[in-house]
DNA sequence: CGCGAGCTTGACGTTGTTCAACTAGAGTGG
DNA sequence: CCACTCTAGTTGAACAACGTCAAGCTCGCG
């Protein structure tokens, strides 16, 4: 594993709005040292449901999707994780596995820390570890809201759900490209491709919403969320 | 704050499975010298979602569902909290409120600890913070199981997933008297009253489940939980 | 005895899935 | 340069799942 393999520096990540900022830069240093780099191509897994969890994930480049399988196949995008976000797991001190799914939805590039690392910086750096049951706790709220959001609106409801999130958290734009797919957009509304395809023209038709392909253009952000609030 | 009102001693609870068992003797004392203890009568909230976050709560005796309200005023019941269930709340450390309610379904004695005596808890052991962490992550894969089962199951799935549920880690036993309405049931599982009523009379047809008014036995099991997995 | 809350049932309408057919665009080989 | 194929996207019709509404029931309690 040589060092020329790594294309950034964990002192670059340290400005970066994520829970490694609480190390000192002798633990960043640590962490540069142990960590490595590995690419993936669009479409990739990154780690699978139930497989050993050996490794924290962090994304440096690219953007990858997080995603619960379901035993019939069907799949639910948790949420997609751009650069210097961490993805830890659930796994982490309980039954060491993973409990859900990562792939690339473009190509990208992921840090690959192992879990030792992490118990060590936590029993060294209590604010750290202090940070990281925060970190969980914003996990968990985001998992309240999708549960509320899945299970008590309706389709419209959902999928202006999902396309809030896009434009105010993933792409920081009302206008945007994406990689993800109408399946994807689907499953992150708990919807078949069908009914997703249906909702976006009726977005369409009513003038909140132009997409096309992949070009997606919000032209009445406050009707969306108008929607997303009565359900 | 006379000592007499406590009808418990934390040092007895040392010995029951959740995570104050990683605090030292002294560290327990700490506890049960700045805890108080409330009682709260069958349907009385113990907190709200959206009010401060002040204390955590720990179920004495009793039980108490926590349940997210939605803006339609319909509930989803997330779980059931028996004695010595720690109810932390993912506004710890986050925005100091809460996420959901808390109600008591029972009569029901609680004790509320201080979020600074946690953070001070926190701070001074290690093995206790990354126990919280494991803790937080347990409840994590709750979650992900919810997230699956209401939405990509079925009501006949839903329900059996709600019965297993409190067979198996609530009542511990096939054969249960509870205090849960039909619309608790229903909130359990993600669908309406009358339907929550529908399925389970479905089950009753089948030999599955005999039910009577807070009466339930499990007469076969196995086909639950063939139910549930199929979904 | 009557009242009220929770429970139960049936009829009906809406929502969302399934299935099957069709289209458009992107590679692939002749 | 044109078939050919493959995948993602799109559409419509039939159907199943589930919620809504309204009525009637049961049982504990004053």
């Amino acid at each position: 594993m040589e060092n020329v393999e790594k294309v950034t520096n964990c002192l670059q990540c340290k400005f970066q709005s994520n829970i490694f900022r609480f190390l000192s830069e002798e633990e960043l240093s640590y962490v540069n040292d142990m960590r490595f780099e590995v690419s993936f191509k669009s479409g990739e897994n990154i780690f699978k449901q139930g497989g050993p969890l050996t490794h924290i994930v962090c994304i440096t480049s690219g953007m990858a999707k997080v995603f619960l399988e379901a035993d019939d196949h069907s799949d639910i995008i948790l949420r997609l994780m751009k650069p210097t976000e961490l993805i830890g797991g659930p796994g982490f001190r309980t039954d060491n596995r993973h409990h859900f799914s990562a792939a690339a939805i473009v190509d990208t590039v992921a840090c690959f820390i192992e879990v030792s690392v992490f118990e060590k910086l936590l029993n060294d750096n209590t604010r750290f570890a202090l940070e990281m049951i925060a970190y969980l706790n914003r996990a968990h709220i985001g998992l309240y809201n999708k549960l509320l959001t899945n299970t008590h609106k309706h389709m419209s409801g959902r999928m202006a759900g999902t396309l809030l999130y896009l434009s105010e958290e993933v792409y920081e734009s009302n206008v945007f490209e994406t990689a993800l797919s109408r399946q994807d957009l689907a499953d992150m509304s708990s919807m078949t491709k069908e009914s997703a395809i249906r909702v976006l023209k009726e977005f369409k038709d009513e003038g909140i919403l132009n997409c096309y392909s992949s070009h997606f253009d919000i032209a009445n952000k406050e009707a969306l969320r108008k929607i997303y609030k009565i359900g």
